[in-house]
DNA sequence: AGGAATATTAAACACTGTTTAATTATTTTT
DNA sequence: AAAAATAATTAAACAGTGTTTAATATTCCT
C-alpha cells in the first residue's frame, strides 16, 4: 500500500506548495490583491487545480491563518516562566501587540478581517477553534488574577473579553490607519504608550 | 447669472442622488459587493457618468462615511446636560456602542474598513478630520476627568487612545464575528457586559 | 496492452473598476 | 433661426477577478 501513501503525500505536498505562495503573495500584496491566478502562476499550475484542494479562496486564508496563531501561542510559551498572574497577564498583553505590530498583515487576517472567518461560520464545525485557544489562555490567566485576589467584584468571562479588547483595539486601530488623530509627534509610539497606560490601570486593580 | 446657478444646482443633485443610491446599496449588500454598475443602475444612468463626479469608488465611500460622523455627533449632544465629567465618559462610551450596534456596517466603514481612509491618505487633506474631531470630544473629556482629579498619574493622550481602543475594540470584535470564543449564553451581550467591567474600572480611577 | 480512475487544464461565464472616444444635449454666438 | 462651441452622457473596450465545466493528460491496475 506504499503507491496510495505516496499518492496521498503528493497530494499533501502540491496543497502544501499552494499554501506556501499564497502566503508569501499576501504577505506582500495583501489578501485582495491576492488572485487565484497569481497563486496559480507562482506554482507553475493551472487556476483550477486550486478547486481541488479547496473549496474557495476563503478557505486558502483559513488555512493560513491557521498558521498565524501557532505562531502566537509559540511566542505565549515564555508566560510559563512567569509566575505572578498579574505580571503574566501584562507580559501577555507585550507579547501580543508585539506580535501584531511585527506581522500586521497576518494579524489583520486573524482579527480584523472578514474573510477568514466567514468561512468559519460556512463550514461544519462552526466555532472559531483557532481564536478560543488564545482566548481561553486569556480568561485562564484572568482566572488566576481573580484567585489571587485581584478584580474583586468583576466578572471574569466579560474582563477578559473587555481586556482582549483593549489591546486589540489599540492595534487594530493602528493597522487600520485611525492614529492619525492623535498628536503627530506621539503616533509612532501611541500603541505601546497606550498598554503603559492600561498597566497603570492594572496596578490598582 | 440663475442658469449658472441651476446648472450648479443639477450637477450637485446628481452628486446626491449617486450618494444615497451609493448608500442603500451598501447599507444592504456592503461596501465590496456594491458595484459602481449597481450604483448606475439604480439612479438609470450608465456607469461612466459617476467617474465626473468622484474620483474613484473610494472617494464616494469616503464621503458616505462622513455622514456616519455626522451622525454619531449628533448622538453626542445629549453629553452636554451630564455635569460631572467622569460620568460624562461613561456616557460617551454608551453613547458609542450603541451607535455602533445599531450601525454596523457604517461602524465599519468609518472605524474599521481600510477603503475610504485610502482616499484620506492619497488626497492633499493627509489629516483624517472627521475621526479627529471625535477623538478630540473624548480627549477634552479626559482632560475635565484629570482636571477633577481623576487619573492621577496618567498621560491623558496616551489614556484617551487607550479608552477610545477599549470601546472600539469590543464593537470592532463583535462586528467582525470573532465573538464566538466567549461562552454560547454570552455572546449576545458580551458587548454591554464588557462595557460595564469597564465602568467598574472607570469608578476606581 | 487496454480500460478505469485520477489529475490537470483550457475555455468559458458573469462579474469587477476604470478609461477612451464617440455621441447626444445644451448653451452661446453669429 | 442657424451654426458653432461647450458640456453632459454613454457605449465600448481593457484588463482583471472568482469560479465552474467539459475536455484532455496522466497514472494505476488488471
Amino acid at each position: 500500500m506504499g503507491i496510495a501513501d505516496r499518492k496521498e503525500r503528493d497530494k499533501e505536498e502540491l496543497r502544501e506548495r499552494i499554501l506556501v505562495a499564497a502566503k508569501s503573495l499576501f504577505l506582500q500584496k495583501g489578501v485582495e490583491k491576492t488572485s487565484i491566478r497569481n497563486i496559480a502562476d507562482q506554482i507553475e499550475y493551472s487556476p483550477g487545480i486550486i478547486y481541488h484542494y479547496f473549496r474557495d479562496k476563503n478557505e486558502i486564508f483559513h488555512a493560513l491563518h491557521q498558521g498565524g496563531f501557532i505562531q502566537l501561542m509559540e511566542k505565549m510559551q515564555v508566560l510559563g516562566v512567569v509566575r505572578n498572574p498579574m505580571e503574566r497577564l501584562k507580559a501577555m498583553g507585550s507579547i501580543y501587540i508585539t506580535f501584531a505590530l511585527e506581522n500586521p498583515d497576518m494579524y489583520d487576517l486573524m482579527f480584523i478581517k472578514e474573510a477568514p472567518i466567514d468561512h468559519v461560520s460556512s463550514s461544519e464545525h462552526d466555532n472559531w477553534k483557532e481564536g478560543g485557544g488564545t482566548f481561553n489562555y486569556l480568561r485562564t490567566t484572568i482566572d488566576d488574577c481573580i484567585k489571587a485576589g485581584h478584580f474583586l467584584g468583576h466578572d471574569a468571562e466579560a474582563l477578559s473579553y473587555m481586556i482582549w479588547s483593549t489591546v486589540h483595539g489599540m492595534v487594530s486601530l493602528n493597522i487600520r490607519k485611525r492614529c492619525e488623530v492623535v498628536l503627530p509627534h506621539r503616533q509612532e509610539t501611541i500603541v505601546v504608550d497606550g498598554l503603559e497606560e492600561f498597566y497603570k490601570i492594572l496596578d490598582k486593580l
